[in-house]
DNA sequence: ATACTTTATTTAAACGTTTAAATAGATGAG
DNA sequence: CTCATCTATTTAAACGTTTAAATAAAGTAT
């Protein structure tokens, strides 16, 4: 592996200028500069990371707390992931993952983001240590997503809207039922605790459940948001699309309408406000990213006319 | 940030002795070790990661090569990541992600992993640059699993079982096919093709689909075996459990039976055995870990006398 | 007591870089 | 021709650590 003294060397300059060169940072003639950058891609030299972060007390590196268990299921974590690699690997940075719960962060990165929405009350309690309470707030709450949910179905004149929430154990899951009551208040409709169904857990089956519960209720719907991937699949199973369906997750499974939750933009977003602030920049306090609304082919769109929503 | 000279200095010993006591590398008396450690504590000192690589010329990471789309349908890339990161960060490293097909991997990490299985013959392909053929080669193998489901049902007096495979797009999907073939081979069945289905994609409707396919065509199957997620949920919402049906991925949604992927083990392996490699120790050549049957409730386990799998 | 060994500690060089300060070389003004 | 000014380059210190080599202090054999 070369080093900057090779370079310097084969260029017949000092090392310093290798780095004036490199850096920008001093001028330098046209002559060395040629000489030295010749040197350079001879040598293929790549600046050694650990060399230059001692000097410049930078570790060119993000922190990636990572929770035990994944908290946030409106939204892929590997996906995630991949996009925050993306954004950081091409300003120069590297990810660095590290258990949420672990001690030592200290000097390991220059800045440190999590997965998870800072929202929901339950979050915090994740974090054995303090929270990355310094992380740039990107948001992307699900209380939106309820909110577009019931005004789409409410614009279209339903008034009894049924809601699979999540199981309350799932953190998030007050987001859904927070949005949901406040979308049903500004429509100036009441809110019918008969509607909402929280289901035991977070899977397939325990969908089909509670939507036989609800089917099996006295209580009349006329349209019908489901949240949670797993338990969508198990609604929509056993749905015989007699009333309009939203559920949290769009999916090319089957026509049904749902949510596209902008994974990559967010960790994109996320980064790049990281790398700002860490030069200085003054950032906005809170970045909005909102998901959105997909409208299926299946039950719903025939049925309404005058629908505008893409 | 307290630094190793003010350790030194509220001992009262030069900086090396403080070295020496937190790296046992040299003798150091009862007295001083005792002087150095009260300090250590009084002062929360941490050694610095990039001044001790610098000189050791390790740098206590270990790379994470990262694929634009997750290769391995069989295992949760996020599961497997926050396993590899625990394992890393309890021997003292930590897991730095790089894009598969990004330049620069060089003296960031002293080692590189990735996910997947270098038994797949289209895997290297995605690899941008050569792949970290020096990655210890810890696998889990589809094929295995297929060979077990096989012989699971003809051990149980089967002789037609159908395959609703992966669509070939996707790597890892020969796995399956070749499992599945060699078993029949092994136990002296005929390979009937027209057993064999290939979904067009990898989704739930595709599984109803070539379920539907397979149920529609003249031939009689007394088993089945489906692999991939969303294929295997799709076919399960249709299936009328007539026939003993495997699938790839054990759930709790039904009482269906399938494998249980050891994706904790596997990545938590892969790392140990690459820190033994970069120890200098010579490690296995291969290590093979394997998916376990788990066997279901429904429609399996009632119809088979004297079975002995868990 | 002197020389030799052992043990505990310090000094100093090294790792690969950046950057402040020093220096050399050229240019221009007096 | 000398001095000051500017520019291009080099020297050297610094970042936080490890570790080989040097030193000091103590113990042991002669």
């Amino acid at each position: 592996m070369a080093t900057i003294k090779d370079v310097a060397q084969l260029a017949g300059v000092s090392f310093a200028t290798v780095s004036y060169v490199l850096n920008d940072s001093m001028p330098v003639s046209e002559a060395t500069r040629n000489k030295v950058l010749a040197a350079v891609t001879k040598l293929g030299y790549q600046p050694h990371r650990q060399g230059r972060n001692l000097q410049r007390q930078r570790t060119l590196t993000i922190g990636v707390l990572l929770p035990q268990a994944n908290l946030l299921c409106e939204v892929d974590l590997a996906t995630w992931l991949l996009e925050a690699t993306n954004a950081a690997t091409s300003a120069g940075y590297s990810l660095l993952l590290q258990p949420a719960d672990s001690q030592a962060r200290g000097d390991l990165a220059d800045g440190w983001i999590s997965f998870g929405t800072p929202l929901d009350p339950q979050l915090p309690q994740v974090w054995a240590l303090a929270p990355p309470c310094d992380q740039p707030a990107v948001l992307c709450d699900a209380a939106f997503a309820a909110q577009r949910a019931v005004e789409t179905l409410t614009h279209s004149g339903m008034r009894r809207i049924g809601l699979i929430t999540l199981p309350r154990s799932i953190p998030g899951s007050a987001r859904w039922y927070l949005g949901y009551r406040r979308a049903l208040r500004r429509a100036g409709l009441g809110f019918d605790p008969g509607l909402v169904v929280e289901p035991a857990a977070n899977r397939f089956h325990d969908g089909v459940a509670a939507y036989e519960t609800l089917a099996a209720s006295e209580n009349d719907y006329d349209g019908l948001i489901v949240c949670g991937h797993q338990l969508a699949t198990g609604v929509v199973m056993v749905d015989h699309a007699k009333v309009p369906v939203i559920v949290s997750h769009s999916s090319s499974q089957r026509g049904i309408s749902g949510f596209r939750w902008p994974t990559e933009l967010w960790a994109h977003t996320l980064v790049r406000k990281l790398l700002q602030q860490l030069d200085g920049a003054a950032i906005a306090h809170r970045t909005w990213l909102n998901p959105s609304l997909v409208i299926g082919s299946l039950g719903f769109k025939e049925d309404l006319d005058g629908f505008n929503y893409v």
